[in-house]
DNA sequence: GTGGGTGCAAACCGTTTGCACACCA
DNA sequence: TGGTGTGCAAACGGTTTGCACCCAC
């Protein structure tokens, strides 16, 4: 049961991510897929995020402040979340091995399967606030 | 102007946030408050918990889902979060250095300051649901 | 007395959900 | 035709806010 079908939303949808470069939150991809399709309803572009996020064909990356953003780039990656001004860059190539060892040993042997998002301030929004 | 003035809620909030060692959402730090202040508005203490927090005399952890958390440790750390069961560990004594290395240069020197939320699978939900 | 703090309730915002209809298989 | 997906709108949960009153200074 539940066997998944065929939809041209959800694939207006992917494929509007997999060619953006940002980290759009679902109501930017919404208004982009609006134009294609224009009955479409947010809840469908919720849900069809969510699925997708589940099939492992997209990252979601939850936000300090504000809604959630979504990542088409299909390779596993981690992400820094700008407090200031919720910019979102990629992090790639983490050191994973120095971040287990600090880890206390519940976590061992897990870390390595996570989305790790770090947060901070981005250097643009620190050099305008005086903190660099 | 907008000068600090004394307010018992402000102050029984800190105490509350600072003689437990969880790490509990607005809602559980309203209940707990509402023991000594029976009208205390949860308004009160959202305000309360949003200036402690600018104030640095809290931490403010952001969850993936549910509400957020706060933790009462003056002490800078960070946390590990669990997707599934939504519970937080202090992490301590993270491999800074390291983590500098593979950030992009656009955040060199600022990363130091900022407050890192891993996010993952604690151990006892991997087990629970067999990815372990 | 003045201006910040509180309690209350309504509003807010992102997200989810129930339902009837539409469409893929 | 059976069952999944959609559009719509209402509901939801956490959080914020406007307002009149209260209280620290």
């Amino acid at each position: 049961m539940a066997t998944l079908k065929y939809s041209r939303q959800r694939e207006s949808i992917k494929t509007n991510l997999m060619q953006r470069k940002d980290h759009p939150t679902a109501d930017m991809v919404y208004s982009d897929i609006r134009i294609e399709y224009p009955n479409i309803s947010l809840g469908t572009v919720y849900r069809n995020l969510a699925l997708l996020t589940e099939l492992g064909e997209i990252q979601k990356i939850s936000s300090i402040d504000g809604p959630d953003r979504y990542d088409g780039q299909a390779k596993p990656h981690n992400h820094f979340v700008c407090k200031k001004c919720g910019k979102i860059v990629d992090v790639m190539n983490t050191p994973m091995d120095s971040l287990m060892k600090s880890m206390s040993s519940d976590f061992e042997g897990l870390v390595e399967e996570c989305n790790i998002t770090f947060y901070g301030v981005c250097k643009e929004c620190a050099q305008k606030e005086g903190l660099i």
